[in-house]
DNA sequence: CCGAAGTTGTTCGGGTACGAACAATGTATA
DNA sequence: TATACATTGTTCGTACCCGAACAACTTCGG
């Protein structure tokens, strides 16, 4: 959404084709490069540090979500994790299936299901994740330290804006988890 | 990856698990950050906008470049929309099979594959678009409005870390596009 | 107590999402 | 002008990814 051309050019070739309508650019701008960010990291992760485990980002997601809150019941994962808890389901039997996690009924609520590391993930995990925190660190190391907050904060906001406004108590979260 | 949890909770469990190593919390919060937002603003743009038309929104991204750019190539359209071309086949075949876009080779080259939108296409990027726009607003109107440059510059920062170095024209770019 | 209402994880169907391998096509080299 | 080399879009296999529907289970209201 923002690629080999200028942004000049893509505004220009917008408003051909929008005609007059009042268009906010800069908040296009924001959002398109948000996707663009997010993608490129991703991806970038995927390959220099999960490829090596033929794992993907959700799949670390998960698993890192684990290995700091275990044990934790999976609707919990689905929250942390940002996914649904029907994809999470899906991700859940690929990591069991590989020895790193286990799944377990809770005892006092027949519902529930809790998560747990094995040892293999426990070690596995211990060796990725330095090694994922240095390419995090190379993502954002032409930023200026003292911004990398005021960044973070920026996200927060736009995350903010979107969910369903934490309002009081008594008022129901969507049926629908997440 | 940044939940319920407060900052502070997470940063203790995380040094309880890592042990020692040093980390870079602010580099980590930047990333999770990235992804948080950019999930949650696709999905509130999914759910709000796209979900009238059954749209995912990578094919929305998709007709939104075919829109600006028509007639355009395949390989472009991938680049624009920042997927790959694997994945951009089958969002095509979906997007031509709703009838809002078409598939035509290239005279001059027989490898290519021009990409155009149909009538409807038109008409319904038309309507649509300002009513995705006015979502992407309110997205961001909780960010002064003179930060918002510098807030896209920094995810343009961020991307620009990541992709292959755009150095000198000689230098070949990778194997596979995107 | 017991039925209604709510919650949780799974299943299902459709649609991305990627890398690798591929056939068709174009270009460069000798 | 053959023959290696490069490029393009598709296909394939595997893994997400979501909402909706579902069965199992818990809790609430009477």
């Amino acid at each position: 959404m923002a690629g080999p051309h200028t942004l000049g050019e893509t505004e220009r070739q917008v408003v051909d084709r929008v005609g007059q309508l009042p268009l906010d650019y800069a908040a296009m701008a924001v959002v398109s490069n948000l996707f663009r960010a997010s993608n490129a990291v991703r991806n970038h992760l995927e390959r220099t540090v999960l490829s090596s485990q033929n794992m993907s980002w959700t799949a670390f997601v998960v698993l890192w979500v684990t290995w700091i809150w275990e044990p934790i019941e999976t609707r919990n994962v689905a929250l942390e994790s940002g996914i649904s808890k029907a994809t999470l389901t899906g991700v859940l039997t690929t990591l069991e299936k590989r020895g790193w996690v286990t799944r377990e009924k809770s005892e006092t609520d027949g519902r529930l299901v809790l998560v747990r590391m094995t040892p293999a993930g426990r070690e596995l995990m211990q060796a990725l994740f330095p090694e994922f925190n240095l390419e995090e660190q190379r993502v954002v190391e032409s930023i200026d330290a003292g911004t990398l907050d005021t960044f973070a904060d920026l996200l927060r906001a736009v995350t903010a804006s979107v969910e369903p406004a934490a309002s009081s108590p008594d008022e129901p979260r969507s049926k629908q988890d997440r």
